[in-house]
DNA sequence: GATCAGGAGATTTTT
DNA sequence: TCTCCTGATC
C-alpha cells in the first residue's frame, strides 16, 4: 500500500490511557457496551477516539479478533490498522479492520455455500457491470438506445444499495425507464449468476442474506464479532446499515462514528438517515458530540463554519478551536488551467523558501480527476515530485483489463464477460456472431462458453472421440477449438505457477505480447503496466498457485488505488476532494474553485446535490491545518463554457479572511469579474437577447440561425446552426454575435 | 462473417 | 482526449 499522508492528528500519538483526552472524547472512549453514536466534526480527534476505544476494549479483556472495525476505503482501513498497532502494539494486529466490501468478501468466501453459491466467484466492477447490462439488454432483444445502459447500471446499483431484489424493484417501478430497468435488472442478475459473478452491491446483499437465512452463520458471527465499530457512518448506504444491524443483533455493541456535514456520497447511495436516525434504530444508544477542533487555525475554521452554515438541513453543531488566528486564506486568480498550475507552484515555492514548508505537507485538491492533468504536465516538465492519490485508474487500463480477463477466465471458467473479453484478443477469428452462437449452444447444454471451448479442444485431442453434435460452422469451430487449447494450457499453468509468473506466462502463451508490441501509440507504457501488474501479483506468490490467483483477483477487484511505484516522501500530494476526506495537510490548495466545476455543473438543478457540493467544499477547507489557498481560472478548455466565474463558495467566506495572492490585470478579451472578496452575485442577464430562429453573424463562423438558447447564471447561451461551421454552442458575452434581423 | 476506419459521444465523485 | 459504436469493406 502506498504511504498515505497523515490522518487526523497523527501528530499527537500517545499512550493508551485516557489522559490527554477531552471530556467528550473520554466519554466516547469509556463507553464500552451497547450502542454508541459519535458525532465527530472535522479535526476533532475522531481517529484518536477510535484507537483509544479499541485499546480500552483490549485492556478490558476483549480479544483483538473479537473486534470488527469497518471503514469505507482501503486507505482508511490501512490507516486505522496502523494507528491501532501504534497505540496498542502488535498484538492488536488481530483486530479485524477492513472495508465493508472486504468484510463481506470474507463472509462470502466462508459461507457463500449456505445460500447456494460456490466460494470462488468473480467480482464485477463498474465496467463489468456495464457490459453485463448490455448483455442483459441484448438477451432481451432490446436495442442499446432503448435506455442508457449507464443509467440502468446506476439505477440497478441504487436498487441494490437499498437491498431491493429485481422483484421488489419491479413492484415499485414507475414510468418507462424504471419499468424497463426492472426487466433488465432481472435479466442482469441471471447473467451474473450464470457467470458465477457478483457485483459490489451483491457482495453486501449476499452477506446480509447469509446472516439472515443461515442460523449457523449468524450464530458464528455473533459469537465471533463482539464489538463492532463503523467509521464514516454518514456515508453508509441502506444495505450497509442492514449489514451492521445483522452483525450487531446479538449484542448491540455497535459504535458508529461520523459527521453528517461530511456526507459526500449520496450519489452512491449513502443514506444520511442512517446516522440521523441511529438513536431510533438502536434504542438506548448513547450520543457523544465532538466539537473541539484541534486541526485548523481560527480563520480556516471560520471559513469552514461559514460555508457549512448555509446548508438547509444539518444536525446543529459548531466547531471551535483554541488555535491562533493564522494567515488569511490566499486567493489565486489564474488565466486558464495551465496558468493555475503555474501560479499554484509559485505559491508552493514561496512557502518552501519563506516558511520551510515541506512538500509532503502540501496537498493540491480538485473536483474532478481530469483536473490533475495540467498540474502533472507542469510538474513532470519541471521535475517537481508529486504523488497522485487514487485516480490513476490502473485497473481500468485496457492492457490491465485484458490480462485480468485471462486470469479471471482461468480462475472461473463460467465467467462469461471475462471469457468474451479475451476470446478474440489477440485476433483469433472469433467475432460477435461466433460468440453469439457459442452462447446459444451454451444455453442449450447448460455449460458455459469457457467450458465448451475447453471441451472442443479435448475432443480434438481424442482421435476416437464420438462425434457429438456441435452447432458451429467449420471455421468458427476451428477458431474456438484453438482457443480451448490455449485455455487448457493456461489451466495447467495456473496450477503450477505462482500468480506473478503466471501473468508472464499468460502474456506469452496467448500471443498477447505481440498485441503489446504492436500497439499503435504507446507499447512501452502498456508493457510497463503489465509488468507492474505482475509485480503486484507477486505479493501472492507465497500461496498455493490457485489460491494465490484467486486472492489476487479479489484484491484487484476491491483495491482501486495502486501502489505508487516509488515512495516519495518529499512529494506534493494531489487528490480529489472526495479522496481527501479523513486526511489533513499543513497547506491545502483548493483548485478549480469555479461555478460549474465546483459546485459541479451536474449538481446545478438539484438542490440536494448542491448541498452535497457544499459539504464537499467544507471537507476540502477542513483538511487544512495552517494555510489554505483557493484558486480559480478565468478560462478553462475542455467541455462546457470556456468562460469561468468564481465559485459561490468563495463568496460565502467573509472577506476579511481572504487575500489575493495574485490577480490578473484586466486585459482585452477578459470579461470583467468583480473581485471575489467584494462580490455578491455576478450580474446575469435576465432575459434572452437572441430569440429562436434569429439570424446572426459570427466573425469566424459566418451566418447562422439560432436554434435554442437559455439564460444562465452569468450569461446567455445560444445554440446556433451555422451555414458553414455547423452547430455551435456559444456564450453571448464572448461570441460577439451580430443580430441580422 | 471478421476486420477496419472513421465518427460520434461522453467525460464527477468510488467500493 | 479517449473509448465505444456504427457502417463500410474485404
Amino acid at each position: 500500500m502506498q504511504r498515505q499522508p497523515q490522518t487526523d492528528e497523527r501528530s499527537d500519538r500517545d499512550d493508551p490511557s485516557t489522559d490527554g483526552l477531552n471530556p467528550q472524547q473520554r466519554t466516547a472512549v469509556e463507553h464500552l457496551v451497547g450502542p454508541l453514536l459519535v458525532f465527530a466534526g472535522a479535526g476533532t480527534g475522531k481517529t484518536r477516539v477510535i484507537t483509544h476505544r479499541v485499546a480500552r476494549l483490549i485492556a478490558h479483556g476483549v480479544a483483538p479478533w473479537q473486534i470488527l472495525a469497518v471503514t469505507f476505503t482501503n486507505k482508511a482501513a490501512n490507516e486505522m490498522r496502523e494507528r491501532i498497532i501504534d497505540l496498542v502494539g502488535l498484538a492488536a494486529g488481530g483486530v479485524n479492520v477492513g472495508t465493508f466490501h472486504g468484510q463481506c468478501l470474507r463472509i462470502l468466501r466462508r459461507d457463500f455455500h449456505r445460500i447456494g453459491w460456490e466460494s470462488d466467484f468473480s467480482i464485477y466492477d463498474a465496467t463489468d457491470q456495464l457490459r453485463a447490462v448490455k448483455q442483459a439488454m441484448s438477451d432481451l432483444d432490446m436495442p442499446l438506445n432503448t435506455v442508457s445502459p449507464q443509467a440502468v447500471r446506476n439505477e440497478i446499483s441504487r436498487a441494490k444499495d437499498e437491498l431491493a431484489t429485481p422483484h421488489e424493484y419491479a413492484e415499485r417501478a414507475e414510468g418507462f425507464f424504471q419499468e424497463t430497468t426492472a426487466s433488465i435488472y432481472h435479466r442482469y442478475q441471471r447473467v451474473l449468476r450464470s457467470a458465477q459473478a457478483v457485483d459490489f452491491g451483491d457482495m453486501i446483499a449476499y452477506a446480509v442474506q447469509i446472516l439472515r437465512e443461515s442460523p449457523e452463520a449468524r450464530t458464528a458471527y455473533h459469537g465471533r464479532f463482539r464489538f463492532i465499530l463503523v467509521d464514516e457512518y454518514q456515508d453508509t448506504n441502506r444495505a450497509q446499515y442492514y449489514f451492521v444491524r445483522e452483525l450487531a443483533a446479538g449484542h448491540g455493541n455497535v459504535c458508529v462514528v461520523g459527521d453528517d456535514d461530511q456526507s459526500i456520497y449520496s450519489w452512491r447511495g449513502a443514506d444520511i438517515r442512517n446516522i440521523l436516525e441511529f438513536e431510533d434504530q438502536f434504542p438506548a444508544a448513547s450520543v457523544v458530540r465532538l466539537e473541539r477542533n484541534y486541526r485548523s487555525t481560527k480563520r480556516i475554521l471560520a471559513a469552514a463554519n461559514e460555508v457549512i452554515s448555509k446548508l438547509a438541513t444539518r444536525a446543529p453543531k459548531t466547531l471551535w478551536t483554541d488555535r491562533a488566528d493564522g494567515d488569511a486564506l490566499g486567493l489565486v486568480e489564474a488565466f486558464d488551467e495551465d496558468d493555475e498550475a503555474q501560479q499554484v507552484l509559485e505559491v508552493v515555492r514561496k512557502l518552501s523558501a519563506d516558511h520551510q514548508v515541506a512538500r509532503r505537507d502540501i496537498a493540491i485538491m480538485y473536483r474532478t480527476n481530469a483536473q490533475s492533468r495540467a498540474f502533472e504536465e507542469l510538474f513532470v516538465r519541471l521535475g517537481v515530485p508529486y504523488q497522485l492519490v487514487g485516480a490513476t485508474e490502473f485497473y481500468n487500463r485496457k492492457e490491465v483489463r485484458d490480462v485480468l480477463a485471462y486470469l479471471r477466465a482461468v480462475a472461473n471458467p463460467r465467467d462469461l464477460l471475462s471469457f468474451e473479453r479475451m476470446a478474440n484478443v489477440p485476433r483469433r477469428g472469433i467475432g460477435a456472431t461466433t460468440l453469439k452462437s457459442l452462447r446459444t449452444w451454451a444455453e442449450q447444454t447448460g455449460l458455459a462458453p469457457g467450458e465448451l471451448v475447453r471441451w472442443l479442444s479435448q475432443q480434438a485431442d481424442a482421435p476416437d472421440a464420438v462425434e457429438a453434435d456441435v452447432p458451429l460452422g467449420g471455421r468458427a469451430r476451428r477458431a474456438l477449438t484453438e482457443l480451448g487449447r490455449v485455455m487448457r494450457k493456461l489451466d495447467t499453468l495456473a496450477s503450477e505457477l505462482p500468480v506473478g509468473s503466471l501473468i508472464n506466462a499468460v502474456v506469452q502463451e496467448t500471443g498477447y505480447d505481440d498485441v503489446l508490441d504492436n500497439d499503435p501509440d504507446r507499447p512501452e507504457e502498456r508493457w510497463e503496466n503489465v509488468v507492474e501488474l505482475a509485480a503486484a501479483a507477486g505479493k501472492y506468490d507465497e500461496f498455493e498457485p490457485r489460491e494465490g490467483l484467486q486472492r489476487f483477483l479479489y484484491e484487484a477487484a476491491l483495491v482501486s488505488e495502486v501502489d505508487n511505484l516509488a515512495e516519495q516522501s518529499e512529494a506534493i500530494t494531489m487528490l480529489t476532494y472526495h479522496a481527501a476526506k479523513g486526511l489533513e495537510f499543513g497547506v491545502v490548495f483548493m483548485t478549480g474553485m469555479e461555478e460549474e466545476l465546483f459546485p459541479h455543473i451536474r449538481s446545478h438543478d438539484d438542490p440536494d446535490q448542491m448541498e452535497e457540493e457544499r459539504r464537499l467544499a467544507y471537507v476540502g477547507i477542513t483538511r487544512a491545518r495552517d494555510r489554505l489557498f483557493m484558486s480559480y481560472a478565468r478560462f478553462r478548455s475542455g467541455w462546457g463554457t470556456p468562460v469561468r466565474f468564481p465559485s459561490r463558495f468563495l463568496g460565502d467566506i467573509p472577506r476579511e479572511h481572504l487575500v489575493y495572492e495574485r490577480r490578473l490585470d484586466e486585459q482585452p478579451g477578459l470579461p470583467p469579474v468583480a473581485p471575489v472578496t467584494a462580490q455578491a452575485e455576478p450580474q446575469a442577464p435576465t432575459e434572452r437577447t437572441f430569440r429562436d430562429g434569429q439570424k446572426v453573424r459570427h466573425r469566424v463562423f459566418g451566418e447562422g440561425l439560432v436554434v435554442s438558447g437559455k439564460v444562465t447564471r452569468f450569461d446567455e447561451e445560444v445554440t446556433v446552426m451555422f451555414e458553414g461551421a455547423g452547430l455551435k454552442h456559444l456564450a453571448v458575452n464572448m461570441a460577439n454575435l451580430e443580430a441580422l434581423n
